[in-house]
Formats: structure tokens, sequence, C-alpha cells
DNA sequence: GGCATCGATGTTTTT
DNA sequence: CATCGATGCC
């Protein structure tokens, strides 16, 4: 072990060697809790916890892996390795796959994504007879998660929202769980949802659970909702080893569920919780910490903090102003390397961060085009492309022949004359004779209503389906399964008939290739543990490119991929109003605190540097619109900060007041009758 | 039952 | 502007 508890202030140390009963860490940004949960795992584990006895949670990806490996510097990787680091939705997958059976999931079941939901949405709107043009799926989806996140299954939603909405969304959210259920599958909300469910009716299942994880620690608490309260108050129940860190200022998951007031009445559901806080920020420099703070101070509710440093700074923080997210993007690059060449920075001290995932695009193409190595993290992946997903059908049926949507986009793929009507007797026809939607097809032609070519293709295609997944079994090949299945399919042919273009479906298909490369990587790091639906279970919780390297890298990503995070040099980008605040947060009268939040989120990142960037003109929906900077921007102290314009149009805060302002006068001057 | 064209809608943010 | 679903024709 390689740690050493003279590395923490009094506070932290307090919090690492705490043991009795619950303890709450709740302090301001780089003020050390994650190395608080890491050093608090090592002091346990030196002190005879078994690491496998250790569940740490987080809430993202990127959050888990960072915890590991700070966790891998500490205690040495074969222990590390023992701890389970993980977030929320990989434990509700766990709990799923060993006793999802009493909430009717079997062991191989899918992960629907986004979009799949939305499919299953609008099907389910269909069965139950809600118009889809009276209410908007995406809408409807939106409120079936909401209630998930808050606990609530179809009854309990109906049962407490009597009016006709509560019917209309409860009764899409039942048609819509039978369609899951029916597939085998369950969506996001479904990790978290049904695990809790289990624990709350599954007696031996909970002690299981509370055998097996003897300390927990959450990060980034602020981020819970309901379900996950709930979930770690009946794991630590009876332990009551708990250990929660988090930041009500960093509150930024409020859209989908997340309850700051977990955090900040911990002690309402853990009575006999302790208290610390932690004051002294490590990370950032005096400037970049009172600019943060004067920022964050404009927000009503929140638990006042006083964050101070060590470390003085006279870099004042510059705002520049640009014409356009192209000439942002170069201005950035070209800083970049600046910054790079004069003060000796490898790239991977720059991060780039931007509100929404559209933005990113201007940015990599200045980067590829100056040649800057980066990498971007989250937005539209190797994984959401259309071949992509086509081959990942096939692959879910194999796994789960019970996968509908999976089914549907797979027979598209494989052959034309099975639309939407065929679809409808099979399922109906399976319904009937209780088989899965694939025992129908092999036996197409005896449905009644499908007619011989649409019957021939769905025999054909059921038989690839069924042979090969015969030949997956446990312990068994997995990668050369699916390669063989590629191959007698065709896919080769099918992406190139269907890209109409020879060129292109060949692109294409070296895509499926590298996606049949990555099943292979799988397979050889987890030997005969290997199964394809845990490669594809994984695949829908976490998209990041394990070869992606990092090292000597820019790093591209938004704002909420950044928390957790910290970088010497950070460039915060779009920082207008109807991008930070979003658009959507003003019109539709949102909390617009969550998005000054997101701001201070950012500007917490840097370490050294930090430079805050806006555009006089972006482009939405295809029109170019003059934008005005972000009203946080106006909350910086002015004495440390430094405006730099780079623009060429006039200041459009100025043209607009003076227009405004002549405006006014003018028609006061109508009064008078003086034009 | 497939296929082309048209038009609405959307870009918040993540698992 | 680009995607995706709905509509209508073959
Ligand atoms: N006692 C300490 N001495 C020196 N450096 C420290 C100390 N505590 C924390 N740090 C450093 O400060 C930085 C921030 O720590 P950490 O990421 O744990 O903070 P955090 O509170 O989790 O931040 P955030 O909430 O903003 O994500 C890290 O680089 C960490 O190594």
């Amino acid at each position: 072990m390689n740690f050493d508890l003279s590395s923490l202030n009094p506070q932290q140390l307090r919090a690492v060697v705490h043991r009795d009963g619950p303890l709450l860490l709740l302090a301001g940004a780089g003020s050390g809790k994650t190395r608080v949960v890491t050093h608090r795992i090592a002091h346990l584990i030196q002190h005879g916890t078994r690491p496998e006895g250790i569940l740490a949670v987080t809430f993202t990806n990127k959050a888990a892996t960072e915890m590991s490996e700070r966790l891998h510097g500490l205690v040495g990787s074969d222990t590390a390795e023992k701890v389970m680091t993980s977030t929320f939705h990989k434990l509700g997958v766990l709990i799923l796959k060993r006793d999802g059976r009493s909430v009717g999931v079997p062991e191989d079941f899918t992960i629907v994504d986004t979009d799949d939901q939305l499919t299953l949405i609008r099907d389910a709107m269909r069965q139950a007879e809600i118009n889809t043009e009276r209410y908007e799926p995406h809408w409807i989806q939106y409120r079936i998660s909401a209630a998930k996140n808050a606990g609530m299954f179809a009854d309990n939603l109906g049962a407490r929202i009597t009016d006709v909405i509560g019917q209309v969304i409860s009764s899409v959210y039942r048609a819509y769980t039978d369609l899951l259920r029916r597939s085998n599958a369950v969506d996001f909300d479904d990790l978290l949802l049904l695990p809790l469910s289990i624990l709350q009716t599954r007696p031996s299942a909970l002690d299981y659970y509370r055998g097996r994880f003897l300390h927990i620690l959450v990060d980034e608490f602020q981020d819970s909702n309901h379900v996950q309260l709930e979930i770690i108050r009946l794991l630590a129940d009876k332990s009551r080893n708990v250990c929660v860190v988090g930041d009500d200022d960093q509150s930024i998951y409020g859209w989908r569920g997340a309850l700051i007031r977990n955090i900040l009445e911990f002690e309402r559901y853990f009575p006999d919780a302790t208290t610390i806080t932690l004051t002294q920020n490590y990370r950032s420099t005096s400037v970049i910490l009172t600019a943060a703070n004067a920022v964050i101070q404009h927000n009503q509710s929140r638990r006042p903090k006083d964050l101070w440093t060590e470390t003085i700074s006279d870099d004042l923080i510059p705002v520049v102003q640009l014409r356009t997210p192209q000439d942002e993007a170069r201005y950035v690059v070209e800083k970049i390397e600046e910054i790079s060449r004069s003060e000796g920075r490898a790239l991977d001290q720059f991060a780039i961060l931007v509100r929404t995932n559209a933005q990113t695009k201007n940015f990599e193409e200045a980067l590829r085009l100056s040649q800057t190595p980066y990498h971007l993290v989250g937005g539209l992946t190797f994984w959401d492309r259309a071949e992509i997903k086509d081959a990942l059908a096939l692959l879910r049926l194999l796994v789960n022949p019970n996968d509908e949507v999976a089914l549907r986009r797979a027979v598209g793929v494989y052959g034309t004359a099975v639309g939407p009507a065929t679809f409808r007797r099979l399922i109906d026809a399976a319904h009937v004779h209780r088989r899965t939607l694939l025992d129908m097809m092999e036996n197409a032609s005896g449905v009644s209503g499908i007619g011989g070519k649409a019957a021939q293709i769905c025999e054909e295609f059921a038989r690839h389906i069924k042979s090969h997944g015969l030949l997956l079994y446990p312990g068994g090949p997995v990668a050369a399964v699916v390669r063989r299945l590629i191959d007698s399919v065709k896919l080769n042919r099918l992406l190139i008939t269907r890209a109409g273009d020879e060129e292109e479906g060949t692109k294409r298909y070296s895509n499926v290739k590298e996606l049949v490369r990555s099943l292979e990587a799988y397979e050889s790091r987890r030997g005969r543990e290997a199964s394809l639906g845990e490669f594809l279970r994984g695949l829908a919780l976490d998209q990041t490119d394990s070869a992606d390297q990092t090292d000597g890298k820019v790093t591209l990503m938004t704002l909420h991929s950044a928390k957790g995070l910290e970088f010497p040099v950070v460039f915060l980008c779009g920082l207008e109003e109807r991008i930070v605040p979003h658009a959507r947060v003003v019109d539709e009268d949102g909390d617009v605190d969550e998005e000054r939040r997101l701001f201070y989120v950012g500007m917490t990142r840097a370490r050294a540097k930090l430079i805050l960037t806006w555009c006089q003109k972006r482009e939405r929906f295809g029109e170019t619109k003059r934008s005005i900077p972000s009203r946080f921007l106006d909350e910086l102290p002015a004495h440390i900060t430094c405006r730099e314009d780079l623009g060429d149009l006039a200041e459009p805060e100025q043209s607009n007041l003076t227009s405004a302002r002549e405006d006014a006068f003018r028609r006061l001057a109508s009064l008078f009758g003086d034009v």
C-alpha cells in the first residue's frame, strides 16, 4: 500500500478514519472529497476490511473509472480490482442479473436505449389508444421516466394522479411496461427501480447484498434521485457503514430526478449521521476560486461555504468575444498551441468545455485542421451509427429472441417484404400461441395473412438467428459465432444493397468489422466468462471507446461530463444567453440556478488557467442569429477578468439598449406631438 | 406491402 | 439543416 494519512488535512483525516455510523461529507469544489473517499477505502482495507466488501458508487462511468484509477495508485492493482467501484446503473444490472426473476426479468435481459424506448412508447400509445397528435411521445417518455425516478410503477402513478393527464400517462406506462417485459427488456430507469423493488420485497436478496456490501461510499451524492437514495438506505440500514460525499452547488442533474435535498437533509434519512465539511480548495488558483465563488453566490437556496485556497495568482481571467463559433474554435486551438508552447504543457492538460454536444462540431473541425490530437467525450459515437445499430440488433436477437425492437430492426436490414403489417400478425400470433416472436417467424407461412415472399424471408431469417443462437453456450466462443452469423446473412451485401453504393456499403461493413474486433477484445479480456449478453449490456451502459487513449490529447466535452474532473487549463466556450443558460430553461421557466451551477462546475475544473469565450453570432436550425453574452459573465467580479474583443460587430447589448432607449424616447416625444 | 416524398420537429445535459 | 415519422402512391 502506498498511501499516507499525513497528506490529508485534519477534517479530511477525520472523515477518512470515521468509524461509527453514517457519514456525510458536504464540501465545495476541489476540497478533496473524492480524495477522502479513496483514502477512506484504502484505510478501511488497511484495517482489515475485505476489499470485496466495499462498494464505491458513482453516477457516471468516467467518475467510476477515475475513482478506480486513484484507488489503483493507493492500494495497488490487485487489491483495487477487488473493490466494487460501480455506477448505480451497473449495480442495478448486477442485482437484476442475480435476482431479476422475481420482478419478471430473465437473466439475459436487454437494455433498451432512449431511441428504442421512444419506439416502444409510440407502440404503447397505440396500444393504449392514446392519440400521438394530442400527446407528444417525447413528453410522455419524459413523464414516465420522471415517475420511475420517483419510485412509481404504473399503478402507483395512476392512483396518485387521477386527472386525465395522469391517467393517460399511467395507461401508456402500463402498456410500455408490458412491451418491455414481453421483450425481456428493461430501460435505464428500470435498472434503478427494479433493483429497489427487489430489495424492498425480497428479504433474502436484501440480506445477501447487506452481507456482501459491508461498507458503502457514494461520490457526487448531490446527483442522487429518490430511488438511488432508497437503495442506499436499504443496503446500509443494518451496517450503518455509509459515507456519502457531495456539494449542493454542483447539483446539475435535477432534470433527471436528482434531489438536492437528499444531501442537504441527509440527517433526516440517516438520523445518526456525522457531518463533516471541508473548506480548503486544493485545485484552483485564488483568482479562479474568487470568480467561481462570486458567481455561485447568486443562487438563492444553497448552503453557504467559505472556500479558500493558498494558491495565489494574479493571472486575470480572459473573457473573449469572438465573431462566430468557427472563429471561437480557431481562437481556442491557437491559444492552446500558444500556451502549450510557452508554458511547456502537454496537450492533455487542456480541456474545452461546452454546454451542448452540438457545439463540439466546430471545435472538432478546428482541432483536426490544425492536427491537434484531441479526444471527444460523449456525444454521438461510433455505436450510434445506423449500420452498427443494425448489426447490434442481430446480436441482441442471438441473446434474446424476444427482443421485438431488435427483431424489427434486424428484419428490416435482412430483407424487404416484411413490414409493419406482417409484424403485427407475427406479434399477435406469438401472443396467441405463447411462443417467442422468433418461433413464430420460423413458421411464418403457418400464420394467417402472411404471404409467400414475406413468409419465406421470415423463415430464412429466423433460421439464421436460431441456428447461430444454438452455438452460444456458457463458456463457449462468442466472437466466432457472431462472425459466422454476419457471414451467413451476408451482411456485407445487405449493407451495400441498402446504401445503394458499393463504396459506401463497404465502408459501413468495415465499421461492422470494427464492432466485431471490439467484441473480440472483450472476449479475450473476459476469457471463458465472456458472454454476448454481458457485452451488449456493457455497451448500453458505457459507450466509451476503451482504445481511445487520452494521453497527450486535448479533451473536448460537455460541462456535464466534466464534473469531478480537473485540468490545468480550461476553456469554457459558447457562454451566451440561450446556451448557458440554455434557451429551453429560460423559455420554459426552468431552473436557472441549475444552469449557474453548471457554469460553476465548469469554472472549478480549472487548476491554473481559465479562459471564457462567447460569440456574437450563432447558427441555430440553419439560420444565423445574433447572440448576447451569458448573464453569468456579468456576475464575474470585474477586477479579476480581462475583456477582449475579437469580434467585428457593434456591441449587441449596446445597440439593443440604445434602440430600446430611442424607442422609449420616441414614444415619449410622440405624446407631446413632437416627432 | 414497399417506397418516395413531404413536413414537422429538434440541440439541453446522461445512464 | 437533418433526421425521422407520417402520408400517399405504385
Ligand atoms: N490535503 C490535500 N493536500 C494536497 N492536495 C489535495 C488535498 N486534498 C485534495 N487535494 C487535491 O485537490 C484536488 C481536488 O481533489 P478532489 O478531486 O478530491 O476534490 P473534490 O472535492 O472531489 O472536487 P469536486 O467536487 O470539484 O469534484 C485534487 O488534485 C487532489 O489531489
